[in-house]
DNA sequence: GGAAGCCTACCTATAGATAGGTAGATTGTC
DNA sequence: GACAATCTACCTATCTATAGGTAGGCTTCC
């Protein structure tokens, strides 16, 4: 009994398969199926399969705005702020999926430029976010850091994106609560 | 001017494009115009994609298993042999691309069964030779560790990996020095 | 009646895979 | 040493399935 509109269903499941099964590997059949339609409706919605992939990265990376302005005005402080930063990546690994932007930048080179712009786009403003905050952690609180804050969130996205990969292929449950407590050992104040 | 074998350009090439493209994403084609044969004469060396697969894993997989004993016997000390552990993703890193089985971790669901249980190995074999590193350090060095040796382990596993997935996506180019600076400050004896 | 949403019917390109065949080197046997 | 049998490493031609995509027609609802 979906009430959601179709748009929106083909959004959420196209954003699923990609996390599951990767951009290469789902179909606008895979899509019809799913949300009982046919194939050629699908292309009614979304023209191409870079519409649709730009779409889907495109409501991706504002929530992940959203998110981040919410933790801004939240919270206080470096380390409750990368908490709660790192807690968005608890809701993936309880699924068993990547994030999104970790499936398409597996991705990347197979990707159309509009699609990879984005995966560049959200990468960016996770790293540009993180940086910002252990910089102000820095400055206001006194903490030191292992290595500089862009390396820091570098580090920090690709630790997660890396646990959602491995504890997918049998690497343990609880990666994410691991790479936190690892990463944040080594912001002291 | 190549003297290898047909068979091993295959499997050089396949290892190639799955690390830069993924395993859905690459063809038999491609791999025909790479080395200068047709398609059925790839179907020749290696029946089926499932096959080439597996057969590229366990090439990998042996590689793996001659480092780490190499590392075993010409290294002591916990963070050392973790040095050159961590050293072994540089070139990766150098060059680019994913970790042949980082790669087929995101691929994992649409792998066929086979090429699925290679995958599982090489991580199993990774995490587990770390593990038992971090063990003989904390019982024979006096290392303490801000989580369980296995965690530790699969931690430092998928922050390589992700940090290999993050520097192709704009994350920056020397991500995995950072990971060893991050990692190795919280073993601390 | 006109737009939104979906349909049938089709197209082209490519995927992985198979059948059947060939040139040339290797081997076994008298 | 000659000759048949076999093997290796390719080939051409073809198959079936699926990919993404298009054109145009049928409802439904304001």
């Amino acid at each position: 009994m979906s009430t959601t509109d179709t748009a929106t269903q083909l959004l959420d499941t196209a954003q699923t398969l990609i996390q599951t099964r990767g951009y290469n590997a789902y179909s606008y059949n895979d899509l019809a199926e799913a949300v009982g339609i046919k194939t050629a409706s699908v292309h009614y919605h979304f023209p191409s399969k870079a519409d649709l992939g730009v779409a889907v990265m495109a409501r991706y990376r504002a929530q992940l705005a959203a998110s981040l302005e919410r933790i801004d005005t939240a919270t206080t402080g470096c380390e409750p702020k990368l908490r709660q930063f790192i807690d968005i990546y608890r809701t993936a690994e309880s699924c068993g999926t990547m994030c999104l932007c970790g499936s398409l930048a597996h991705d990347l080179d197979t990707l159309p430029d509009e699609v990879r712009a984005e995966v560049n786009s959200y990468i960016e403003a996770s790293t540009r976010w993180i940086c910002r905050t252990i910089e102000a952690g820095i400055e206001q609180e006194g903490l030191t850091t292992s290595c500089s804050p862009s390396d820091m969130a570098a580090t920090l996205v690709g630790s997660l994106q890396g646990s959602l990969l491995v504890s997918r292929a049998g690497g343990g449950g609880h990666l994410v609560d691991a790479v936190e407590r690892v990463f944040l050992v080594t912001l002291t104040g």
